[in-house]
This record gives structure tokens, C-alpha cells and sequence, in this order.
DNA sequence: CTAGTTACTGAAACTAGTTACATCGATCAA
DNA sequence: TTGATCGATGTAACTAGTTTCAGTAACTAG
């Protein structure tokens, strides 16, 4: 099935194709040509080609975002930021999952490079990879979300939460509600989840309080989740808060405590990261990321894309509830 | 910054533009030219330009998605069936967000349209819009979600809920939890939801219960299911269980439910649309919709493409909790 | 030793548009 | 009346590739 060309459109409306193209972008074009043009777009149903003007333009007006996975509240809403601000800019978002395979990544940022995004937001990996290095260094603004600031690089930008705070909001907290003895639960080995035990472990250090190594354990799928609460629960001295410190697997534990017959917060106390919709409704104390606006923020890196890289880094916020045995 | 082409890597090859073509995409060429091509293309770090490609392909490999908003436990779910199948058959997916503008689903069709997307998701409007309707018709396979099954129409196809049996599955629970008096939450006066209430109504008709007009009440934003639910029951009549016919409101209204005081399941009943991660934890009732395997299936429909239009039905199905007085 | 076949390669035409430049007629000032 | 200018339009070159066609060289068969 052949589609209309502004060729067609040219010859319906008896001009030469530079004259449609004029009429359509905007240039001297007398009245009644341009009439005629449009009329011959109308019954044509001529829609112009995209693909083309971009080739002609070296790039496309789509920024390509590559995610693990979209269920994990932070990517859902990062998605949601960056899908509003490239909406308002005339922009289209492509969207490439990884699915957790580790590796299919490079395979996307090529893809991407392909495709001649705009620019590229990447959630993925332990930290910048060469592809997309190479990427920036060819004049792509290239934006990493929540993985340490890549070197100084033009066009490689990073908006990344202060994850050492975070760590620390969730000691001081856990300690004003008189906590004492803490288990931790991370996902992976992540310089993002190594920055909050560690802002963790110091904020309850500095109030004389330590956090055990084996206090610590790394559930990399939900399914282990079950065997990690009950290998913290195991150990000699009695846990208690647990604190999740990977939104990706707040329900997993959460679920973990409660099928164990655990009543939260009396029996245990509980904190988690990201915030989300039931989090109100159950209760829970979370600390939250600013995952809409990162999502805008890194959109309008793209967009505005300033030459010398940004780093933009987001204030964490407590937000007590009762899982935590807050007073009231 | 001028990126390397094919003629860039030709010249360093010491080839014509043709020859690195057929390296590339594998013609019959010689093996110490090949060898010279790809040496080339090593050291320039060429990336070929997709666009070229498909302006010549005559269209994209790439599958645009029109969604209202993606918070939304079954949209996000699609999302993530039409992902898995583009990305195992190298496509990319497009998405293009509505954030509940009304009106503004005509432009992002038109968009995805221009970027000669290989097939199209729409799962906004209330109908199958002319321009959808025109795309179709100029062959680029579209798939209705969630919508009345359009006109049968070439490379139009659907996949839809059987949204009438949601219904009847919702009466069907609700009397054999021992509820008589029923009250209803829909959003919006969108066909699905309409067949949802009349299935609703039948089966409990069937029982010889009633379900009152008044004891319907359509939310279309958030913040106005405290309102709704207040109403709701401040009728005459004491209410037994609220059924609420959309995923989108399930944690607004079981919120306003919560907010008064009211015990779940003891005061009232709840049952809602769609299953969601919190869903076991919370022990909520849900009437679930196979959203991850509709959306594989509505990839499925445009990568096979098959010419006649493909209605695709699916069967809800009750997963019962507590959250509707279930007897144990 | 010649004719036919095959493997490889390049020139040129093609995809669907944009844009620089040339052309043409009309208007206007000198 | 003539030269200059201007607005409108077409021609042709350009974007970055693919593909067809033709030609050359090498190889095989008779």
C-alpha cells in the first residue's frame, strides 16, 4: 500500500514539491497556491513523513529512555516526568525495557543511537557504559538516573538522589522511635544501595548504635524475599525494624513480614524507600524520591541540553506514617 | 557535529557506499573486504541511521502506544505485555501519554502516524476516532484496547475484557458473600464501564436484587471519592458492599472508605477491577483482567498483521480475598 | 582456446522530504 | 523607458541510506 507523497500532493495541486513544502512549513507562498495546496492535503489525506524530515534534521524528536523494569514505583513516576515535559516540547518518548537482563542494555543504547534519539535517559547498569560514553561523545545528551556522576564529559549529564542522605533520614528516624536493633534488606550490590547503608550505618553510628554485617542482606529477586526476613529474624539478637532500603521490593518484604504473622509496627517496625499509592493506606513510613521531577529534570537536560554536564542531585524527604511505631 | 555515514566508512575502506551496505546488512562480498569494511566501521565508530532505513522500508520498526495515563495498574500491565513482544521481535515502542486530555488523542495519532510507526495501540477515547480509523485504512495495523470492537475494518483490530462477564462475576460474588444491598463507583460513562454495570445489574437481578439508580455514582477524578462515597452512603438504604467498577479509583475510593472510619470488611464490603501488587497484602477482593497477555496479544496483532480485523475477547476472573466477607 | 557462468564491485537511481539558487513576471523609481 | 528590486515558484542538489543494473575479472566447461 503506496502512501502519499508531498509528490502527489504536488501534482493534485499543480505546484513543484518545494511549493507544498513551503505551504506546510511555513514560507512565501501566494494565497490561493497555498489554497490549493491545502486542499489537495485534504482530499489526498496526505500526512507527511517524519523519518524524513528528521534524516534531513541529523536527529529525531524522540528521546529514548532505557528502564529495568516499569513496576518499581521511582521508574513508573521518573517515566511520568519525563514523558510530561517531552509532551510539552513536541517531543515523543521511545521506551526500551531491559527486563532485567543484564547486558541486553548495550544492545538498547545502539539501538537508541540508531534511532537518532535526542537524547537518551539510562536507568540501567552499574554504572556509565562505553556505548553510551561514545554516545554523548557524538553529541547526544545522554542523562544517567541513579548511578554514580560519570566523569566530566560533555552532553553526559546525572540526576541522582543524595542517597547517602536518604540513608540517614532513615537512621535518624528509626532511632527517634527507639529503635535500636536494625535489620537492612537491599537489591543488589548497586552503588545507589552500598551509598544508603552506608549514610544508614553512620547516621546510627553517630548515636552509638552499629549495624551488624550479617544485619544486611540483598534480595535480587522477590522470590527470595521470604528466605532473607527469615534469615534476619534467625539471628541471635532480636530485630527491631527492618529497613528496605530498594523500593523495587517494598511489597516482597512487606508481604515477607506479614506472612511470617509479624504485626507491624508492634511486633517490628518497618521503613521503606519511594513512595507510593497505598503507601497512606497501609501506613507505611517511607523516604521518598522526587521521581516525577527527576524525570522532568533529566527531559529538560535533554531538551536545553547545556554543553558542560550538569549533575544535578535531589534532597530525600521523610514521610513518617505509622510502620515505623511513630508516636503520636 | 557531523556524524559518520556509510560514504565516510566507504572512503576509509578504500569501497563504494554499496559494498559497506551489503557488509552490513550481508550480500555477497569478498572476505578481506569485508574484513576492511568492518575494520572501518570499527574505527570510526559508525552507527547506521534507522531513519534511512525505514523512510526506504516505507515505514518504522517501531510500535506506538497511546495511553491516558500510565498509573493505572492494568495500562501499566499492557504496556509491559506489548514491551516484552517488540523487544523479542526487535521493535521499539513508542508512547505517547494523553495525561487525560481529551482531544489531545487526535494529535498523538497523527504524531505516531507522521513517524510511520509500524502499528499502533490506542486505548484513549471513548470510540475509535476518524484519524485511527484513516491510518488503518492507509495500512498501518492499529489495535482498539479496552474500547467497543470498531467497524469491521482492515488492519483494525481489538482486544477487549468481556466486560459484561466482569460484571456478572462481581454480582456473582457479592450475593454468595451474603451482600444484598449493593452500591457502585464507575469512572467516567465510558462503554466498558457501562457493560461492566450492566453485567453487574443483571446478575444481581437474576437474584431478585436490585441495584438502584442512585446507588451508582461516576468519579472522574481522584479527589472526588470522598464526595462519591459519602453520598453513596448517606442514601436511605444501608450499604452492604461497594463494588468499584475501575482499577484507576481502587485506592481512592478504598481510601474515602477508610477515611470514615469504616472496617473492610466488617462495616462494608469491597470488591474492585483489577489486580495490583498490594492487592494479596491489603487482602482485597479483585475481578482481574489478563492486561499483561492483552498486551502481548496487541503486539502480537501487529507484528503478525493479519489483514482481516482480529476481535480478541478475554475472560475476567474473580480472585477472592477478604475484602468481601468471604467465608473461610 | 574460447564461451558461458559466477562472484564481486561500483555507478546510478531510488526513498521522501528540505533548501539553496535560478528564473520569471510584475512593480517601482529614476 | 529602462534598470533594479521583489515576490513567487521551479530546478536541482542535498540528507543517508538501499537496491538494481551493468561491468569486470576469475573460473569452469567444452
Amino acid at each position: 500500500m503506496k502512501r502519499t507523497t508531498i509528490g502527489d500532493v504536488a501534482t493534485a495541486a499543480g505546484v513543484s514539491a518545494a511549493t507544498v513544502s513551503r505551504v506546510l512549513n511555513g514560507g512565501a507562498v501566494k494565497e490561493d497556491t497555498a489554497t490549493r495546496v491545502w486542499d489537495a492535503v485534504a482530499r489526498l489525506d496526505y500526512t507527511p513523513n517524519a523519518l524524513t524530515k528528521s534524516i534531513f534534521a541529523g536527529r529525531s524528536n524522540t528521546i529514548g529512555v532505557i528502564i529495568d523494569d516499569l513496576r518499581s514505583p521511582f521508574y513508573l513516576d521518573l517515566m511520568r516526568g519525563i514523558d510530561e515535559v517531552a509532551d510539552a516540547n513536541g517531543s515523543l518518548v521511545m521506551f526500551a525495557n531491559t527486563f532485567h537482563r543484564s547486558g541486553h542494555e548495550v544492545a538498547q543504547v545502539q539501538t537508541m543511537d540508531e534511532q537518532r534519539v535526542r537524547g537518551l535517559v539510562v536507568t540501567t547498569g552499574d554504572s556509565t557504559d562505553e556505548r553510551t560514553r561514545r554516545m554523548a561523545a557524538g553529541g547526544t545528551p545522554c542523562v544517567i538516573v541513579a548511578r554514580p556522576a560519570p566523569e566530566d564529559q560533555a552532553n553526559l549529564h546525572s540526576v541522582a538522589l543524595d542517597n547517602v542522605a536518604a540513608g540517614r533520614l532513615m537512621a535518624g528516624h528509626v532511632l527517634a522511635c527507639g529503635h535500636r536493633s536494625v535489620a537492612v534488606v537491599v537489591s543488589g550490590g548497586r552503588p545507589s544501595q552500598r551509598d544508603r547503608t552506608d549514610g544508614l550505618r553512620r547516621g546510627l553510628a553517630e548515636s552509638g548504635v552499629r549495624l551488624a554485617a550479617d544485619a544486611v542482606i540483598s534480595i535480587d529477586r522477590d522470590e527470595r524475599a521470604d528466605a532473607a526476613v527469615a534469615a534476619l529474624l534467625a539471628r541471635p539478637e532480636p530485630v527491631d525494624v527492618l529497613v528496605c532500603l530498594t523500593g523495587r521490593r517494598t511489597v516482597a518484604v512487606h508481604s515477607a513480614l506479614i506472612a511470617r504473622g509479624l504485626s507491624i509496627p508492634d511486633d517490628i517496625g518497618f521503613v521503606t524507600m519511594d513512595d507510593f499509592a497505598w503507601a497512606p493506606a497501609l501506613g507505611i513510613t517511607v523516604v521518598a524520591q522526587p521521581s516525577y521531577r527527576m524525570g522532568q529534570k533529566a527531559a529538560e537536560l535533554i531538551i536545553g541540553n547545556p554543553g558542560e554536564p550538569a549533575r544535578l542531585t535531589f534532597r530525600p524527604e521523610l514521610i513518617a506514617r505509622r510502620s515505623c511505631g511513630e508516636r503520636r
